[in-house]
Formats: structure tokens, C-alpha cells, sequence
DNA sequence: CAAAATTAAATTGCACGCAATTGAATTGTT
DNA sequence: AACAATTCAATTGCGTGCAATTTAATTTTG
């Protein structure tokens, strides 16, 4: 087979590989996060504001690699369910505060398991796990230096 | 920092660095795929298509992991573009035989040289490239079965 | 052969992602 | 101080993903 249609050849590409494993990893997420009201992007939310209580909504972009346009109405979500509230920001009334209720920060214990959970469905070990998450980030991080 | 703390760190995530990357993917991709007038999604169906010009909804799907839910309607956006036909098997009209047409077949050439430019864009290797997407690819399958 | 079970695709409804635009607040520039 | 430029969040519009349901065709079974 010729180069050029080797190359085009979906199983390697890498574009596809990351792609499936993507949505693959969400769905081993979803029934553990249904049962606790919240989505895959969520839970990403979520972590960013149990490292760091209270951000803005570009604060959180820019951990996540998101804009206001899926975040807004996300955070809107998240304050209807009860674990975040959203007020803005006396100082510079252009920013959204996004801080934890108490039901976002007790929702931290009931999480706790699920990496570990979700490190046994990879059937990985830890450090296997590790060595990809680093190799996916130094892969983000090139893509998104080289655009 | 205790154990149960650390899991819970984003940048220690799995599943963080997956969603991160595959979304900078996709975006590494749009601009040329927006000048094709395919979406990713549309571009992976593509794919799937130029190794086997004839295939059923939900053929496509178990190929790319998706269900009918999502590639109706973007079968039919692939239909209004010209890129694929959409026609009921005369012998079981149940399914949808999708097929590409002329321009979808000539849509190759133009695509063949946006795999180098992307892995270029990885700064990877061939080889590197190759072993993130063969582990992926194993991570995918372990999710899968796990499930 | 007729009813039940199964299968395939389409449909519905909801939540992202993201480009593009808008509106309001702040900063900077003269 | 006045006005232009910038910044931040919200909004709009479109295309996924996916669960759940529906519709239609086929296969299985009694």
C-alpha cells in the first residue's frame, strides 16, 4: 500500500485514537456522575474549584481550555443543582465569581473513590496511567503552541 | 498532601489530560477541515468511507464508536454537502447503505497531506505518534471491556 | 402462518464546544 | 475629563454525543 493511503488509514491515526479513548473515558465516568447530578464537563469544573475555591469564569477557562460559551451556561447548571454559586464581582463588575456551596465541598468525599475506580476500568497501573496523562499533556501543549 | 487529596488533582487526571488534548486535536484540525467543509466528526466518517466505499449507519458506527443518534444527522449533512449518498438496502430496508460519491472520492487527494501536517504539528515523531495512539487505542478497548 | 421478539435507523431532548457577536465595565490615552 | 481600546461574560447559532423512545422491517417462535 502506498504511503498516502497508509496514512489515512483510520486505526493510525492518532487524531482517532484520542478521539475514541476520549469519549470512551466519559462514558466510564457517567454512571458514577449521574448518581451524584453531574456531567463529564462538570466534574472537570468541579475539580478545578476544589483545588481553588472561588475563581472567575476565565479563571476556570483557562484551567480547562474553555470558554464563556460552554462555561455559562454550564456554571448556570451547576448553580441550579446546588454546588456552586455565581455572583459578580464588586471590584470589576465585568468578572462572575464562581465559589463552592456547602454541597459542592461535601461533594468532594464522595468522589474521592472514583479515580481510583476509573484507574481499575483503564486496567492500568499507576504509573502507566501517569506516563500517558504526561505524554497527553506535553501532546495538548504542543498543539496548542504550534497552532 | 494526603493520598485522597492528590487523586483529586486535575493535572494528575487521566481523564483530564484525554478530553484536553482531544479537544486541542480537533482544533488543530479545523481550519483545515473548514476549508474542505467537513466537520471532525464528518472527516473521521470520511475516513472510514475511503477504506470501504459502501457501508451501512450502523457499520460506520461500530467502526467510529458512535450510534445512530449522532450519524443521522450528520450522514445528512455529509448528503447535503456531496460528499456521501444515502440510499435503503433493496434486500434489507432496514438499513442505510451509505456510499461516497464522486466529489467524496476526490475529497482524498486533498486530504492526503493534512496527516503530516498534523503530526507535524504534534512535534512527535512517527514513532512516537504511533505508540500514543497504539496505547490509546488499548485504553480504549480496556474502558470498553471494563465497562 | 401469525404473533412476538429482534434489529436498524430515525427522532427527541439535553448538554456540551466553539465561532462570532453583543453589551457592559474598565483601562488607556490624550 | 473624554473617548477609544480592551476585557469579561453572556448570547446566538450550529454540530455533535448520547440516552431514550419510536417506527418500520425482518426474524424467530409457537
Amino acid at each position: 500500500m502506498p504511503p498516502s493511503q497508509a496514512n489515512l488509514m483510520l486505526d493510525q491515526q492518532l487524531c482517532f485514537a484520542l478521539y475514541s479513548a476520549s469519549l470512551a473515558m466519559s462514558k466510564t465516568y457517567k454512571p458514577h456522575l449521574d448518581a451524584l447530578g453531574l456531567t463529564y464537563p462538570q466534574y472537570l469544573v468541579m475539580l478545578v474549584l476544589w483545588e481553588q475555591e472561588e475563581l472567575s469564569v476565565s479563571d476556570i477557562g483557562e484551567r480547562l481550555f474553555l470558554d464563556s460559551g460552554t462555561l455559562t451556561p454550564l456554571l448556570k447548571r451547576l448553580e441550579t443543582t446546588g454546588y456552586v454559586a455565581r455572583a459578580r464581582d464588586a471590584q470589576d463588575e465585568r468578572r462572575v465569581r464562581v465559589s463552592l456551596t456547602t454541597e459542592g465541598r461535601q461533594l468532594r468525599k464522595k468522589v474521592n473513590p472514583l479515580p481510583s475506580k476509573v484507574l481499575s476500568a483503564t486496567q492500568c497501573s499507576h504509573q502507566e496511567a501517569m506516563r500517558l496523562a504526561k505524554d497527553l499533556h506535553a501532546l495538548r501543549k504542543n498543539l496548542k503552541t504550534t497552532d
